[in-house]
DNA sequence: CGGCTAACTGGCCGACCGGTCAATTGGGCG
DNA sequence: CGCCCAATTGACCGGTCGGCCAGTTAGCCG
């Protein structure tokens, strides 16, 4: 990276935070050293430390950076819409699936988060997961959608299928008789929006 | 632990291999050290580099042992069966969730080994996906299943709505509006199987 | 201009990492 | 019994880890 030109707080941090995001949640936080992002932020290792106090303070920072952004961009999505009816489920999972699709590293950092047990996204994504289900709900009592299913567990099952087609596409890439991204969400979609037609 | 009375070679590789496993899966391979792993299973550190080499050789003996287990149960499901309708499907999809639900171990390691893009694991998967589309098949040309879908996708979309939600169970278990494991898969299987009856 | 504060540096520390090696022990086999 | 080899040990190694601290520098404000 090239060198700031003059000392920026904000700036050092923001470029601290980009490094260790990247590397983070491609390797995990316990297989990357403080010194090897300082390298690749252009600061020293106790800089670092000066902003964000320990290893785990920056961990921490990434993941309210990252989580921060996920959330705009997507409580923004779900405020868009209109009248709430089957199509508009359509969309949303479309629009859920192209954003993992266009930004893996959020399913990854998800995924570490989980496995370490952090709850800190907890209430974020409840939230919006809240916000879904009640457009969901919303439909069941328009006549739209079956209601003989949890608007929650509707939800959940659409964030499920696309948040793990995408924390394994590498490993199912070319296997025999598996699709394209767009060939499974085709499917995904048929089954599942066939599947909550009204009686 | 207990010691062992006398020498044995395959018991103190299974003492190892176990207490490797428990903590590999719990927080990861790099979190984990060979100091901890020899304390846990009651060895020296000498040994373990002696029955496995080095800490990717446990690695990979604790993810080869583990994937072994579980091909080997999931096989004889898939293999116990008989006609292909939907009612096998829908039952694919409760033994796969319930065993999910038993060996929640299984789907964290393979998280981790997803995480590490580790494709060890990718023929073995590939085979019981497979195994399992082909089954999809023969009830599509049986007239029991819709069959504009691809068979891969259909299995791929269980598999992972099952899976995601235990890898997110700690997660959502208390969130409001969600139910427990069981009204998920019920409410998800309403879902699923009239999203694939045929037209 | 001068001083104060925050940004920033370099060197250092103790702890702990994975791995090695020579020595010891014990079980099985001739 | 006695040999032999694998199982097992404990001490030790160089390297690297996260973190700390004393000192330096640059911008800002009065």
């Amino acid at each position: 990276m090239t060198e700031p030109a003059t000392r920026d707080a904000e700036l050092t941090r923001a470029r601290i935070l980009e490094a260790a995001f990247e590397r983070f949640v491609d390797r995990g936080f316990a297989a990357v050293t403080m010194r090897e992002l300082a390298e690749a932020s252009g600061v020293t290792k106790s800089l670092i430390h000066h902003h964000f106090g320990n290893k785990e303070g920056l961990w921490d920072a990434v993941k309210e950076m990252a989580f921060a952004r996920y959330y705009l961009g997507q409580k923004e999505e779900l405020e868009r819409e209109g009248d709430a009816d089957a199509n508009l489920l359509r969309n949303s999972v479309v629009l859920y699936f192209r954003f993992l699709a266009e930004n893996p590293r959020v399913v990854r950092l998800f995924t570490w988060t989980h496995l370490e047990g952090d709850s800190s996204c907890t209430h974020m994504d409840a939230e919006l997961v809240g916000l879904g289900a009640e457009r969901v709900r919303q439909a069941q009592q328009a006549g739209q959608l079956r209601d003989d299913v949890n608007p929650t567990h509707v939800v959940t099952t659409f964030i499920n299928a696309c948040t793990q087609w995408f924390a394994t596409c590498e490993h199912h890439a070319d296997w025999p008789g598996m699709g394209s991204d767009e060939e499974y969400l085709d499917d995904f979609l048929k089954i599942f929006m066939r599947g909550l037609q009204p009686d």
